[in-house]
DNA sequence: CTTCTTGTTACTGA
DNA sequence: ATCAGTAACAAGAA
């Protein structure tokens, strides 16, 4: 569930955390979360790290590319060694105990840190890959919404071309690339439009105000340290919790009532997910 | 026990 | 080509 915000925080946290480190051993619990060869990443030193919509990529000294995509449960810890009379104590997550159950990976730092990543449902990845093959991997992602040619021009162009749902053209990756449930409802209502309103029929006055909500939104989440919401297990790589779920404006609400008119918040299916919207503020065209 | 939930990919049939 | 619908993945909550 972690989306745009919520890598992007996980990315800054990293970049204070690991930035420079060398790997010196990578443990591989469930096979299937690592996808390339182990060794590749050996002794190599985290020169920098980059996010392309919600996937990470910490980019390593021999021009390895680790690439993570969280999915819905996936987490990144952070431990450092701290040493006490008692030596070494155990690392823990939140008191309990690390690696856990749901420790699909760690990576361990020649510092003495490790990096345990995380994955209740098992739908998350790391890939290690070269140059080229992140190239290829990454290239049917859409631009990411924090760059800068993510423009108001280029994103009504893209709602142009489909009379698909404005919902399900928000998340789909080709596209543009970050957005995920919580901000295109929330964002939806900000702007005032229904979700099953056809991309291509919102006028440009309309796209240009959602395009500006998305952003917003964004940034909003970014600097609250993103949503850890009632279902996902988003956290910091600190073990933190961030506190924009306070800040829904529709998300996971049905039943409550709307923050502008008190009408209650209704709940649909689109494309198979939960779509949350007020039936008053945001009217079908 | 069954059903539902999530993001993404793959597949089907219209 | 373009789309809607659905299964698959996996684990846990209700």
């Amino acid at each position: 569930m972690p989306e745009l915000p919520e890598v992007e925080v996980i990315r800054q946290f990293l970049n204070n955390q690991i930035l420079h480190k060398t790997i010196i051993d990578v443990i591989v619990h469930n096979p299937k979360s690592f996808q390339g060869d182990p060794s590749l990443i050996k002794h190599q030193k985290v020169e920098s790290f980059s996010r392309h919509g919600k996937q990470l990529s910490l980019h390593l000294s021999n021009n390895i590319t680790l690439l993570f995509h969280f999915k819905m449960t996936g987490q990144l810890v952070c431990v450092h060694r701290k040493k006490t009379i008692l030596g070494h104590p155990t690392p823990t997550l939140n008191n309990q105990p690390l690696p856990n159950k749901s420790t699909r990976i760690n990576f361990k730092f020649s510092d003495g840190s490790t990096l345990y990543f995380n994955d209740q449902r098992k739908f998350g990845w790391v890939k290690a890959l070269t140059p080229a093959d992140l190239l290829e991997y990454q290239k049917t992602l859409g631009k990411d919404l924090l760059d800068p040619s993510f423009t108001p021009n280029y994103f009504k162009k893209q709602l142009q071309k489909s009379s698909r749902s404005i919902k399900l053209v928000l998340l789909d990756q080709t596209k543009f690339a970050g957005i995920g449930n919580i901000y295109a409802n929330d964002a939806l209502f900000l702007s005032g439009i229904h979700p099953q309103t056809s991309a291509n029929s919102l006028t440009s006055k309309v796209a240009t105000k959602l395009y500006r909500h998305l952003l917003d939104i964004t940034r909003e989440s970014i600097s609250h340290g993103g949503s850890t919401a009632k279902d996902n297990k988003y956290i910091h790589p600190d073990g933190s919790f961030g506190s924009h779920q306070y800040h829904f404006r529709v998300y996971q609400k049905e039943g409550e009532p709307c923050l502008q008119c008190s009408t209650c918040i209704e709940r649909i299916k689109i494309g198979g997910r939960s779509s949350f919207f007020c039936p008053s503020c945001q009217r079908l065209i």
